[in-house]
DNA sequence: TCATGGAATACATACGTATTCACAAGTGAA
DNA sequence: TTCACTTGTGAATACGTATGTATTCCATGA
């Protein structure tokens, strides 16, 4: 079935080990010798086998990506460039969503299968990374972190984020604001709101219990969140999103139940995902560059690969920018 | 670094085969012995390595799913459950997302690191099929296929849901019709288009070419081509779209240059993904179990590697349902 | 007492590549 | 001519697991 190298070098008329050499170029193999092996392996449509090389060199060129949710509308904004970028520095990708962190990490991560791993969705109370971290498996976080120090990581601005978000409602007169943070256990939710309620709490502004609702960063947050804000004592003037996908829940929720934005109500996302531009949306938000976000970690996770990285670890934080577009209007 | 098989042989007094064996309760393996050798497994947290295994086994439980645009809102959704059903079925999912077919055929999909491949973005004119048919690598489609007999595949009724479509549209009384269509070189673009024309015929409703657009399953393509059907000499009443995608696009568009659906305009699209049915959208569309196509896809590809598989080629055929929301209306 | 057969385990090896080391042939200098 | 050195190639082996075959041990029956 499988042509092997060994077949090559039959054909050629050389040795196994002089068509391991040719094909890879090493200089030590005359140009004679290379010429005709690679006629030889052309001839044959040899395909090295990935198996046998793996198990020689002790490096399988693949790399995993975790994250829990997939039809969440901003993980393929993320998993796409990392794709790219992880292609380009020669290395595969394999796919992993689960909910558990704990059968993945025994079965899947920690059978030399892969060089290392890109934590997408890490909460700050996963085991993950100290099961990794203990088996020596190289892993960087994208986009969210564990919050502690020496990790490996490529993240936003979120604290800064959500200040230019508080910055602007105030300016914009609103003091009856309102929170759909992102959940707790994540330092993305945890951040974007840090930064905004200190911003708030700045300008005199006050955030009180009522109209703050926590939850996954998904549509159905956004959109389950509202009518409970709209039954806080002081109904909100406007509302900061954890994210655009929970800001886009807000929104559907609003036309569900007649609220207009931004007219009776402005809503601010984050993210600046594609979809956030839609004539149907024209959500105003916080950008980042999200396939910088992610090159970057590809690119840090073949560093701690190769070992060429800072041992007390390293964080790439990206810088945020206001997106006016059309859900936010001066307070009434 | 690793713990081999060895290491816990060792351990555990036994030889190498027996850990072997007794992990995979092999029953030539006494009770004792594979209690002995799983204490030992245990005590040196030991996991076999995927690499040494695959190139013994010839077996690698790994599956390529190839994709050409992941931002494409229609494909998380057809790869989470994909994913999961692998996931059950013992498999793991590389993801490979690319634009032309060569390279890949030849460095990543023909190198024994994947026991078969899901194309979930195949055109009919691609050559990657024929490659992969060669070197006898296990392949299904997954959507689309090439149409032609022998195919594996797992695909959806696109014509009959075509035909429900023009049926709708001529029972509302809709005669100057649409169609944004997708791909030429596409099966889905192609069976849809070819019901959605058959039963318009069959109703005497005619569909000239300044009425039909076609172009890849995107959000441009519906954004782009409203404006163009306007331009008609006749501007269509309704339009059917290639899949919800597109029809978002339209709808957007819409909203763009200030036309009203469903009262000037009825849109109607194809796949029913959860983001039609948001309060913005309420699109009228074509429903299919996307999930069930996945996993059908799943246990066909594996079914073919097991070779467990009329050679003839199986198809499977998954139902559509037409499902009435708030983007159609009876024709002025 | 010894052959027989079954159970349990060990030995040897295959899988395909890359690498270390040894070796042969050729080159140039002393 | 000999020696040191370079260049090019092959032999042997490592990587970690699984499997076909041989071996050992023990119980059984004649």
């Amino acid at each position: 079935m499988g042509i092997t190298s060994h077949d090559v070098a039959r054909l050629a008329g050389v040795s196994q080990p002089t068509v391991s050499r040719a094909l890879r170029d090493d200089p030590r193999v005359s140009m004679a010798t290379r010429e005709k092996v690679k006629r030889a392996a052309q001839a044959l449509n040899y395909v090295p086998s990935e198996a046998g090389r793996t198990l020689s060199t002790r490096a399988t060129r693949r790399v995993g990506v975790i994250v829990t949710d997939l039809t969440n509308p901003f993980y393929p904004h993320v998993i796409a460039p990392l794709h790219d970028e992880l292609s380009s520095l020669g290395y595969r990708m394999m796919l992993i969503t689960e909910r558990s962190d704990e059968a993945v990490a025994e079965e899947k991560l920690l059978d030399q299968s892969m060089d290392g791993v890109v934590l997408a969705t890490a909460t700050t109370d996963s085991r993950l990374p100290a099961q990794l971290e203990r088996r020596g498996m190289p892993y960087v976080f994208l986009n969210r972190d564990t919050g502690r120090a020496g990790d490996f990581a490529s993240v936003v601005d979120n604290e800064g984020g959500g200040r230019l978000v508080a910055r602007e409602l105030v300016a914009l007169g609103h003091r009856r604001i309102a929170g759909v943070f992102g959940a707790a256990n994540t330092t993305t939710g945890r951040e974007r709101e840090m930064g905004f309620r200190l911003a708030l709490a700045e300008a005199g502004v006050g955030l009180p219990e009522d109209r703050v609702v926590r939850g996954a960063f998904e549509y159905d947050t956004g959109y389950r969140a509202l009518p409970v804000l709209l039954d806080a004592a002081e109904a909100p003037t406007a509302v900061f999103c954890g994210n655009d996908v929970v800001a886009i829940g807000v929104l559907n929720a609003a036309l569900a139940a007649g609220v207009k934005v931004p007219d009776d109500l402005t809503v601010i996302g984050f993210d600046d995902l594609p979809m956030a531009a839609w004539e149907v949306f024209r959500l105003t938000t916080v950008r980042h560059d999200l396939q910088e976000l992610s090159r970057q970690a590809a690119r840090l996770l073949v560093r701690r690969i190769a070992k060429e990285v800072d041992p007390a670890g390293e964080r790439l934080v990206l810088p945020t920018e206001f997106v006016p577009r059309a859900t936010h209007a001066h307070a009434r």
